[in-house]
Order: C-alpha cells, then sequence, then structure tokens
DNA sequence: ATAGGGTTAG
C-alpha cells in the first residue's frame, strides 16, 4: 500500500531537484536525501492518517491536515471527505475541499465530481452545484438527476424541469425525482400529467418508486380514480410486497376519502412501521373520528413499535384540537419516558395543544424548557395568552420574540392582532398591523384584515374600517364581513351593516348566521317590517336555521343539547340550578346584555319561558355533574355547516 | 453515488 502512495504524489518529486529521474533512481535519491525522505513519510503518513480521521468522523481535523499537503490524495480520499461534509451537512469545510482539488492539480473524474454535487445540494448550495454542473466536461445520468432532484427538492421546479427536459436520457431517477417534485410543492396535477408522460412515451419502466410518487399525486389532487388506476398497476407489475408502496397507496385512499378502503390496506400490510400506523392514525383524526383515532393510537402503542416526532405531534393535535388535555397529558408524560427531540415539532406541538386547552402555564413550563423554541412554539403560545384572557402577556411575549431575534410570521401576526383585539388596544393594534409591511417586510393576508377590521368595529370606529376595506388589495373574504357585521350589531350601525350583511349573502347565500344577525339587529332598532323581509328572504331561498346544538362530554361520555331542551335525564336538576343562578344573579344587580345574545330572536323569545339555550344547559349540567372546581372548557366547532355549535369536555384531573 | 410513504401555528 505504501509502496502505491509513492507513485500517485508524482509531484512530490518537485521537492526534489532531480525531476526527470526515473522511479528507481528516485528511490535511490530519496534515500541519499534525509529530508526528502522525511517529506515523503509525512504526506504518506498524512494520507492514512486522513483517512483513519475520516473512518473516526472527525471531520475538522482531516480538512485541516488536508490543507497542509500540497499535492492531490487519492481519489478515494477525497471521496470520503466529501462524504463526511454531506453527513455532517459542513457547507464550509466541503468547500475547503473542493478548493484543495483546484490547488493541487488534481483533475476530478465524473465519480468526484458528482460527489461535490451531492455536496453542494445536501449543503444548500444549488450555486455552487450549478457552478461545479456547468464545469464537468463529462457528465452521465447521475449527475442530471442530482441536479434535478436538488432544485425540485427546493421547489426550483423550473430550473429542475429545464435540465429534465435537456437530458439526452431519462431513467427512473430523473422522473422519480421531477415527479416527487410537483407533488411536494403543490403542483400534483403537473406531477400527474409526468407520469402519464413516462407510461406512454419513454421505455422506462414504473418501479417502487416512481408509482409511489405517483400515488402522493393522485392523493394530493385527490383524484381517486387515477389512484385506483395506479392501485392496478401495482398489482400487475408485482410492486405489491414493498412497505412503503402499500403505506402510500393506504395514504391515497384516505386523502381520495376512501377512509375504510384505507384502513382496509392497512389491516392487510404485514410489516407496519411507525410511518403506516401514525398515517393511518391522522387519517382518523382528519376525517374528524377522533375516538377511532384515538383507539388505533393505543393499539399502536401496545404494538412495541416505537413512535417517533410525527407520532407525537399528531396526536398532540388531534388532542388541541378536542382539548383533549387529559390525554394530551398522557401522550406528554409518555413522550418524556422514551425522549423527545427538544428541537423537534412535538416539542412544539406539546405548546401548541396546552395553549388550545387553555393551561397556559403548563405551555409556558414546556415553552421554556425547549433549547431554542420555534417559531411554532411562540405563535402558539401568543395566541394562547390571547385566547386566555391575558392578551398584555401575548403582547410581551411578542416583544421577547423580536428580541430573540427570530422573525414572526403571517400567523405569528394573527396572535398579535387578536390580542389587541381582547385587550382593547385599537391603536396598538394598527400600530402592529401596520409593521407586518412596514417593519418586518410580510404581506398583509386576509386575516390579517379580518383582525383589524374585528378590533376597528368592536371599538366602533367604521370610518377606518370601511377606509381599509376599500383600500385593501384583496377582495375581503367572509371572516371580514362577518367581523364588521359583529361590530354593527354591538353599535348598531345599520347602514353598515346592511353592507356587511350583502356582501355575505353574496359569499355564502346559505349560511343562516348572515340573516340571523341581522335581522337581530333590525330587531333591536325595533324595524320589525324589516325583520320580517330578512325573515322571508329566508324562507325564500330555503335557508333553514339549524337548532343549536351543544354536548358536553362527562367521563368520555357526550351529552347532547337542543334549545329548552328537557329530555335529559338531570333535566329537572338542570333547570333548578339555572333557575338559582339567574336569582342570584339578578339580586346581586346582573342587567342581561341583549346586545351580545348568541341566539335568534325566536330563541331569545323561549328563553323567556325559561326555554334555556342550549349552551346553557350543557354548561350547568357539566357543573352540577363535576366536582367543584372542575376546570369546564369550550371549543367553539369552525366547521362550516354548524358555527353555533359549542363542544364543551370535562378533563378528569 | 442520484429517487419513494406520514408533518405543526389563528
Amino acid at each position: 500500500m505504501k509502496f502505491l502512495n509513492f507513485k500517485i504524489p508524482h509531484s512530490l518529486s518537485l521537492l526534489s531537484p532531480r525531476r526527470t529521474c526515473s522511479f528507481s533512481s528516485q528511490k535511490t535519491q530519496l534515500n541519499k536525501h534525509p529530508l526528502s525522505r522525511k517529506t515523503f513519510f509525512q504526506s504518506n503518513t498524512k494520507d492514512s492518517l486522513i483517512s483513519h480521521l475520516c473512518d473516526q468522523k472527525r471531520l475538522r481535523e482531516a480538512v485541516q491536515l488536508l490543507s497542509q499537503i500540497d499535492q492531490p490524495p487519492s481519489a478515494s480520499i477525497y471521496s470520503n471527505l466529501i462524504q463526511l461534509c454531506v453527513q455532517h451537512r459542513a457547507l464550509e469545510e466541503g468547500k475547503k475541499v473542493h478548493a484543495h482539488t483546484k490547488a493541487s492539480g488534481f483533475v476530478p473524474g465524473v465519480f468526484i465530481c458528482n460527489r461535490f454535487l451531492d455536496m453542494y445540494v445536501k449543503c444548500g448550495s444549488l450555486r455552487d452545484a450549478q457552478k461545479v454542473f456547468d464545469e464537468m466536461p463529462e457528465r452521465d445520468l447521475c449527475s442530471w438527476n442530482t441536479m434535478i432532484s436538488g432544485y425540485a427538492k427546493v421547489g426550483k421546479l423550473d430550473e429542475a424541469r429545464n435540465l429534465f427536459d435537456e437530458m439526452p436520457e431519462r431513467d427512473n431517477f430523473s422522473w422519480t425525482a421531477m415527479i416527487s417534485g410537483y407533488v411536494h410543492h403543490s403542483q400534483p396535477k403537473e406531477a400527474l400529467n409526468l407520469y402519464r408522460m413516462m407510461l406512454r412515451h419513454e421505455n422506462s419502466k414504473s418501479n417502487k418508486f416512481t408509482v409511489t410518487s405517483a400515488l402522493a399525486a393522485s392523493a394530493a389532487i385527490p383524484n381517486l380514480r387515477m389512484g385506483k388506476e395506479i392501485h392496478g398497476n401495482i398489482v400487475r407489475i408485482g410492486l405489491d410486497s414493498d412497505e412503503v408502496v402499500w403505506s402510500a397507496l393506504s395514504d391515497m385512499y384516505g386523502k381520495c376519502g376512501s377512509i375504510e378502503q384505507a384502513r382496509h390496506i392497512f389491516d392487510k400490510m404485514v410489516d407496519k412501521d411507525v410511518v403506516s400506523w401514525t398515517a393511518m392514525i391522522d387519517k382518523y383524526f382528519e376525517d374528524g373520528r377522533r375516538e377511532k383515532g384515538f383507539d388505533l393510537f393505543s393499539e399502536f402503542m401496545r404494538s412495541g413499535i416505537r413512535p417517533n416526532d410525527f407520532t407525537f405531534a399528531g396526536v398532540l393535535n388531534a388532542c388541541a384540537d378536542h382539548a383533549a388535555e387529559d390525554l394530551g397529558k398522557q401522550v406528554h408524560g409518555y413522550m418524556t419516558r422514551i425522549g423527545f427531540d427538544p428541537f423537534s415539532f412535538a416539542a412544539s406541538a406539546l405548546v401548541h395543544m396546552y395553549s388550545k386547552c387553555g393551561s397556559i402555564e403548563d405551555a409556558k413550563r414546556v415553552f421554556k424548557g425547549m433549547p431554542r423554541p420555534d417559531l411554532v412554539s411562540w405563535t402558539s403560545l401568543i395566541a394562547g395568552y390571547a385566547q386566555n384572557g391575558q392578551p398584555n402577556e401575548a403582547l410581551k411575549l411578542f416583544e421577547l420574540l423580536l428580541k430573540s431575534g427570530t422573525q414572526p410570521d403571517h400567523i405569528t401576526f394573527v396572535g398579535v392582532l387578536s390580542a389587541c383585539t381582547h385587550a382593547g388596544l385599537v391603536d396598538k393594534g394598527l400600530e402592529y398591523f401596520h409593521s407586518i409591511k412596514e417593519k418586518h417586510g410580510l404581506k398583509h393576508t386576509a386575516d390579517h384584515y379580518a383582525c383589524i377590521i374585528d378590533l376597528l368595529a368592536r371599538a366602533g370606529r367604521f370610518g377606518e374600517a370601511e377606509d381599509i376595506i376599500d383600500k385593501m388589495p384583496m377582495k375581503p373574504d367572509k371572516f371580514l364581513w362577518a367581523s364588521l357585521l359583529g361590530g354593527c350589531r354591538i353599535h348598531r350601525n345599520l347602514e353598515l351593516a346592511k353592507r356587511a350583511a350583502e356582501a355575505l349573502f353574496e359569499i355564502e347565500p346559505e349560511n343562516p348566521a348572515t340573516y340571523v344577525t341581522l335581522a337581530n339587529i333590525y330587531a333591536t332598532a325595533g324595524m320589525w317590517g324589516e325583520v320580517a323581509k330578512v325573515r322571508k328572504a329566508m324562507d325564500d331561498k330555503g335557508v333553514v336555521k339549524k337548532p343549536g346544538l351543544s354536548w358536553i362530554e362527562i367521563k368520555r361520555e357526550k351529552h347532547e343539547f337542543l334549545v329548552g331542551d328537557k329530555s335529559h335525564p338531570k333535566s329537572h336538576d338542570i333547570h333548578n340550578f339555572l333557575g338559582e343562578l339567574s336569582k342570584r344573579m339578578k339580586e346581586k344587580g346582573y342587567v342581561p346584555d341583549t346586545n351580545f345574545v348568541l341566539h335568534d330572536v325566536e330563541e331569545e323569545q323561549k328563553e323567556q319561558n325559561l326555554s334555556y339555550h342550549s349552551e346553557k344547559l350543557a354548561v350547568a349540567f357539566g357543573i352540577i355533574s363535576t366536582p367543584p372546581g372542575t376546570t369546564i372548557r369550550h371549543q367553539p366547532i369552525t366547521s362550516k355547516e354548524s358555527t353555533q355549535v359549542l363542544y364543551l369536555s370535562y378533563l378528569c384531573g
């Protein structure tokens, strides 16, 4: 081996005055000249020392040692070094190695060039990769594919596609890189076009990689017909023995709305791994079938396969959505036992879960335990404070965020603006609103506009609100108009209420809430003729106000209530409690504020006959069925069809 | 050597 090394650094002879001497005579020369011999010996040792350092993953030292030798080491040493740079995502060191090849006069072949391409791509410097690619005298399929995949992964799809179209021939790697690039960057249709093109024109046969990408595309559209077609292909070609293919297939059915089919495939899988389990569990959550999801989750826990951060994040988000803090706490405990990455999104999902459940102290504790909280955690906590009656804490936290050097994004500002709304800080809110664009260089989103209109309308500053609406660069959405309508109701602004309602009738004519609110505004103003007109319009259009339905969960059992509901077995106790409660409230001097009734006029009239609103019934039942001091959480369901439904959950302590 | 499945915040 050492003898071989002797041959490679022929530039060694540069050190010796006799460059032209032959191999054997040089050896003799070396023997005769102690200095030359020492140099040779050192270089030789350094080569093997670099190899040794590479084996030990000591990248820094290896590169430092490399910089001390002027002549190129063997190609395999370069290769090892580059690979190590890739592993460490060490762009700086990688550049040093690259510079060394140039300085030492090493002429890299395609193989080493491809390594450099891969290194630059993985370290995130596509510019350097492109430069290497441009300078390559000779390229192979791998060179092209590495570039295409590099561009496709970061969403530079045009660049990727240009290379793809330009390359002389394509293989499965090229197709997969391109198709998955489209899938991951919201162009699933283009992905499927490409897949069809592959089937048509090229002789490339599908393999498990191309079909999984195509399945992901069908899932993202979603296109069940195409998904089924690919399923057929898979069976025909015999690719149905691969875990990932199965998983993608199950995912496709789930995303295309056939959750039963997804489960069917999931059940048939022999070697389910953490990804297939997690995906199936999340399917149930997305489908709103949380019991099923939680059941499958506990089944997974018993399977012996180790869950990962995706699993935890998925379940915790489901807990957050359902204010299921008891389960969230259990998951937290489990995570602590088996360990989780405090830098990962499982950690921020914890902050989110506790914030959403109203346990802001727990959220803060998790947040403080994070070595470097990410933006999602900051945002969750800020929004959590805003929602849980501590808007000033939310704003303080936001100022801390700015000091920490983390850049807020548009979602952070939704939390900030809603904090201002809750705190009634109108001018401060306006200041933040303007800073979004001016100080942070972000674009105002429809959400920001809805927030700021909500803020101004609640404060009765309708002139400014209208001014902003008229100047905004996009069409106001339904949330904005609904906020405005709500503000008009508080401040009895009939004119603007009409404008808001008309806009809402156009956007969502089928939503009864608009009619009800407008009728209420007219009723408050005593304009009964207008109330009747709104009612008639509702009837004419066939819009039906669904009765408000509320439910509360006591010990995992759901109890439902309609307005004026007397069918519950405990109905008598509930009504006694509520009667007692309003008696005591009146004694304390409480006067009901009719501006803030949550229900429509008809229901209000019912209430005068002691026909209680469903929320009141549910909360009352919760209070009398639980020990004193128990937290009762409420979670508005924001699905399209039932905006007035409340979800209340009693959590065992 | 280059490619595939599940993913947070109002």
